[in-house]
DNA sequence: CGGAAAACTCAAAACGTTTTAAATATGGTA
DNA sequence: TACCATATTTAAAACGTTTTGAGTTTTCCG
């Protein structure tokens, strides 16, 4: 492993002069930076970050924390964000350093991981209403990113879609369909992004003159039997009126929903519109269902590269407000979702 | 954030005193050693893990590079294994930084981890045969661990089962229960654990004096639809005498396989013994199939924390013949398995 | 009490980088 | 030629630890 000494001597030169012509110094002449460039090259030099780190207080390195579910599953998009994230972070020549949560506090891994003092930053998902990551980062001064953001006005760097806007455009374009009575199964309501699209969906609906019962508002982690059962009990008429739409909060649920409707003898979109929220995650093509399925659509993959910049820029000194960035969901039509049937032009009481 | 120096300076002592005080070398003062450790402990003292890096040249590090399959999903084994491993590393003070391959060849990330100099190893699984993973790392020193082995005879570090073994134990117990049409649904033959199971099931099936047919071989990446398509061809006697007994890679398989003989009105174990190895995956529990499956069992969890010490011991110096542990999965007979049924004595041809 | 052995402690170097302050080279002007 | 400003380079310090080799103190024995 060749060192700035190695460069040194090599050419002649003090590895103060190395070191400069290769951190684009301005005072170090232009043959001489191309002479270190080129020994640099020729040796394979690349900078070690430990020693870097002892000096600048900077490690090249961020951590990201998965945080596994009760029976020890990931959700669906963690494989997806770690891919992409991995990817985006070498490209600006950053590590990530992994680890998983078992704990019922969900700061002491953070903490675990800061301890060793090794990790210029983190990367969050899953933000919660008055996420106690957040506060104990900020409160230790550590730069994070997150994906999504924990309340509607915060104060760090963040990257997710609008989800107030995905529920009003899903109602928006049933409601257009003439249908009345919308339901919502909706993805686990402990997370902000979950709170964030039932609250839009309520606004929606009562913008457009109608209401939906509490029992045709569902939300629970997202799974295929969710949707089949929630749907199977919502459509066979247990609950009341059967709705003529429902708005499923990932394509996963959808499938469900789909399977309880073909068992039900009902078909899609003639006797029910179904339109979901997409992740674009590559195991679930939401235009492989039978029929396509209408979504809001925001690839997961998306995210990964403006979450790893912002915090990489953040750790360099950038302003928190200027870099967060929230994009609207792509509302993309297709067969699954239909003009309200005839029998279900009936609002609900 | 208090140092060696602050210590020093606090108790009138070298730096290279209180060194060796708090790292518990013999020839520091019992008086001594209490001063430096209650001052350490007054001051908060955590040494910098970056400053003992740059010194030891160690940087407790290691990579972990997890391959993903050609449709961007991971097998079902990786998060299992990334749960067990971070939890073992850091039960020994040492970060895991993780890669994910997209790429043809499977050296390329290796190197381009490598190029930092910050790891002291890695962490293998999914070995084939002649890995060139073990080649490159090999050539170039790098210490690293496998989860399974690449042959039966290897110079590296591994812990793993016998999969000779588990083909073996499955095959006897069929046999003794008078099973004479024994098939296997394997797993992806690619890979050195499919290729032992399914030589040492053939071995085993010699072994009885029977035989089975290349029909009623199967090995494919581990799915419900291909244990399900497989079974369904296998049981409905389009590909000749039907099996009495198919031994599954999986439960994941296995499930496919149960699903099949429901679909044919064949019930388990009367008309069809099954047994499957199963890797204890959380989210699949072998004793909740319906009925209870029969296993080879050896839970991936267990392997985490043997690798993980096996690969600190291999860094820190040991013998790598020193730290190669092949275990015994345990069969545990539950209800799938029973006699042969009355018309399926007959062996094949 | 003297001396040698044993027990303990220390100063300094080392790891590989960045950065400060000082030194040298270059060029231009008087 | 002498001088000054500017451009370029350098030596050395710093980050916080471990470790080497060299002291220094204590203990033990005659």
């Amino acid at each position: 492993m060749a060192t700035l000494k190695d460069i040194s001597a090599e050419l002649g030169l003090s590895v103060a002069t190395v070191s400069r012509a290769l951190n684009g110094f301005p005072e170090v002449s232009a043959r001489t930076r191309a002479r270190v460039q080129e020994a640099a090259d020729r040796l394979g030099y690349k900078p070690n970050r430990i020693a870097q780190r002892l000096v600048t207080g900077r490690s090249g390195m961020v951590g990201f924390i998965a945080k596994l579910n009760a029976d020890m599953t990931a959700d669906q998009t963690f494989l997806e964000i770690l891919t992409g994230l991995t990817a985006a972070l070498a490209e600006r020549d950053v590590d990530l350093v992994l680890s998983v949560d078992q704990h019922d506090d969900p700061v002491t891994v953070y903490e675990r991981m800061l301890e060793r003092g090794i990790l210029d930053g983190f990367i969050l998902n899953a933000p919660v209403p008055n996420d106690p990551r957040v506060a104990f980062l900020q409160s230790r001064g550590i730069p994070f990113v997150m994906h999504g953001q924990s309340e509607p006005e915060v104060h760090y760097p963040f990257y997710g879609i609008d989800n107030r806007a995905v529920s009003r455009d899903a109602v928006g374009l049933l409601a257009t369909l003439g249908h009345r009575r919308i339901a919502l199964l909706n993805g686990d309501i402990r997370f902000s992004f979950a709170i964030d699209r039932e609250e839009g969906f309520r606004e929606a609906v009562a913008q457009e003159g109608l209401n939906t019962p509490e029992a045709f508002i569902g939300h629970e982690t997202p799974s295929e039997s969710y949707g089949y059962t929630e749907a199977l009990a919502m459509l066979s008429g247990r609950r009341g009126a059967q709705p003529t739409a429902i708005v499923c909060g990932s394509t996963l649920i959808a499938a469900g929903v789909m399977r309880a409707a073909k068992d039900l003898g009902l078909s899609v979109p003639a006797d029910l519109s179904l339109i979901a929220h997409d992740d674009a995650l590559p195991q679930f093509r939401a235009v492989n269902f039978d029929p396509p399925l209408t979504v809001t659509r925001s690839p997961l993959r998306d995210a990964c590269s403006p979450l790893a910049n912002h915090l990489i820029d953040h750790i360099a000194g950038g302003e928190a407000d200027t870099l967060q960035t929230r994009i609207r969901a792509e509302l993309i039509v297709r067969e699954s979702t239909g003009p309200v049937p005839k029998g279900g032009t009936d609002p609900w009481p």
